[in-house]
DNA sequence: TTTCTTGCAAAAGTTTTGCATCTAA
DNA sequence: TTAGATGCAAAACTTTTGCAAGAAA
């Protein structure tokens, strides 16, 4: 059975509010705004009962540690600024990945990471 | 100053010899078949190096352990069967990356990473 | 109440470092 | 010779687990 606490509300809340994929540490630490006590196995344990759930995904970019984002957003990929080292999502997609499939594969989903220089860099 | 090693030379053997891209574990492994003696800080000190050299590259799967490949082969991306979980080179590129390029940024390189079912499986 | 969840601390797993010894040049 | 490299063991991290106490339902 599933048991609502404050722990994984005050988790949920913070991952609703963010804009990019956040980092277990990061999660931590701005759940500990809410409730302040929370340790952190209580914040590995829930981040992964979510994406257990499927309510969250998690997101790999090479060269930095597992990132959290909300599983309901729209298709997208990420990009990596190599100054800052800021994850930005990127709602768009590459149309001709079928091309790059061998023969006698095929493909089901994919993945795409973006480097370079943001905006603000 | 760089001093040529056997530890070091077993190593990129390994990874020439090497189809697809290998864990430390498995190059750790694979070494030991040539330098029976070599420790595992052995082996993290020289992969690293090697990659700092630019002769290795890292190619970090979602979901599995950093692995390495020779970094003078060819631009290529990667192809996880999802039966069989093995990692196969693509030798193929998206052509329409430049548009998911946000306003203002600037790309510099990018990672596609395909998954589904490979022609065995 | 009951039993799921938490927080702490210990454990387990992975990667890095300190240091005496070894070795390539 | 001598400075860089090795191998071992300890240290530093990261993530998971055991368990008594706490809290949803």
């Amino acid at each position: 059975m599933r048991r609502q606490t404050r722990q994984r509300a005050a988790i949920q809340r913070v991952l609703l509010a963010a804009n990019r994929p956040l980092t277990i540490d990061e999660i931590l630490v701005k759940t500990r705004d809410i409730v302040a006590t929370i340790g952190i196995a209580t914040a590995y344990r829930n981040v992964r009962r979510l994406v257990d759930d499927g309510w969250l995904a998690a997101v790999e970019i090479p060269g930095g540690p597992v990132r959290y984002e909300r599983a309901d957003k729209d298709h997208h990929h990420h990009f990596v600024c190599l100054t800052c080292n800021r994850v930005f999502e990127v709602p768009s997609c590459p149309t001709d990945l079928e091309q790059m499939v061998p023969d006698g594969f095929s493909l089901d989903h994919h993945e795409v990471v973006l480097y370079g220089k943001c905006s603000d860099c």
